[in-house]
DNA sequence: CTAATTTGGTCTCTTAACGCAACTTTATTT
DNA sequence: AAATAAAGTTGCGTTAAGAGACCAAATTAG
């Protein structure tokens, strides 16, 4: 299949897709988000192959998602950390689930419920916010400038 | 045995992921909320194999993220058009330019500046909030509803 | 009316990626 | 010294992606 590759796309989305839009390392960066860090517990709670989560993690690890920390304890051990701009993917993570609770609830299982430390009360829906704090969709935002040529730049 | 499919898991993001976590679906939401309606613009645009786009576009209506409208004009001609679930996916997608302009720039192109209509001042970038609506970050939350630490939580 | 064009697909074929399982390596525990 | 564990690597079969040719309905051109 040869997937096509965009690292030189001048849109941004393309390009971050190209770090993290294939199936396992969203999974992946979520599950370290959970304090996952350890190769064999990425692979019995993923259930992915050795080969792709190698990879995959090689791969994360290459576009500075993850840091590969050696830990030398209990034998040849290393721990997959995420690095600021892993920890940075919070939204990216949070909007993805927020949106799959929403459009795609499971039948028979509550939504997790993610909490502030500091305050105990539930996360707020993520939004895109102007910069007056309001929530704003796509139907509110034009795009200043160039990149998009001007039939396109009344949204959908 | 090709990849794997998660319609069933109890993680809301790997469902998520399902319905838009290929290479091409989150493209073609994009270029949906720039305005892409017609098969061919999307072709164009997306430089994406027209096997490929007419699977991804049939897959995004049958998930009821688009919704194909015959709009009868110039010959057999359709329109794919965002549904609110795949409007929806707003906060997802901007979180995600955000996150790429932040992380992997252009370097010879600035970033879309995206401005909201009514003020015409620049979005802010999309954070996750706490009740009160401060930003937090993944280390401010918790998983409610059990004794088991976020941490240890992997069914997320 | 007929021919060319546009739109939206489908078909075939090649190649790349996925997944499993078996094997390797280094280090640790018994 | 043998067994276990962590972190891969290799080989192989299956599947899906991608390019490009082909197809069909409606439309416009001539």
């Amino acid at each position: 299949m040869a997937r096509k590759r965009f690292d030189d796309s001048n849109c941004s989305v393309a390009r971050a897709l190209n770090q993290v839009g294939d199936w396992w390392s969203l999974l992946i960066v979520l599950h370290a988000m959970y304090g996952t860090r350890r190769f064999v517990d990425f692979q019995q709670e993923l259930g992915i192959a050795k080969n792709i989560l190698c990879d995959r993690l090689a791969r994360l690890v290459d576009n500075g998602v993850l840091k590969k920390v050696d830990v030398g304890e209990h034998g040849s051990r290393f721990e997959y950390r995420l690095t600021e701009k892993g920890r940075d993917l919070f939204p990216v993570v949070i909007a993805l689930r927020q949106w799959g609770d929403k459009w795609n609830p499971a039948p028979d299982e509550t939504p997790l419920d993610l909490r502030d430390k500091a305050t105990g009360q539930p996360i707020q829906p993520v939004q895109v916010q102007n910069a007056e704090g309001d929530p704003i969709t796509v139907r509110d935002v034009f795009v200043s400038g160039d990149g998009i040529p001007a039939s396109k730049k009344d949204s959908a």
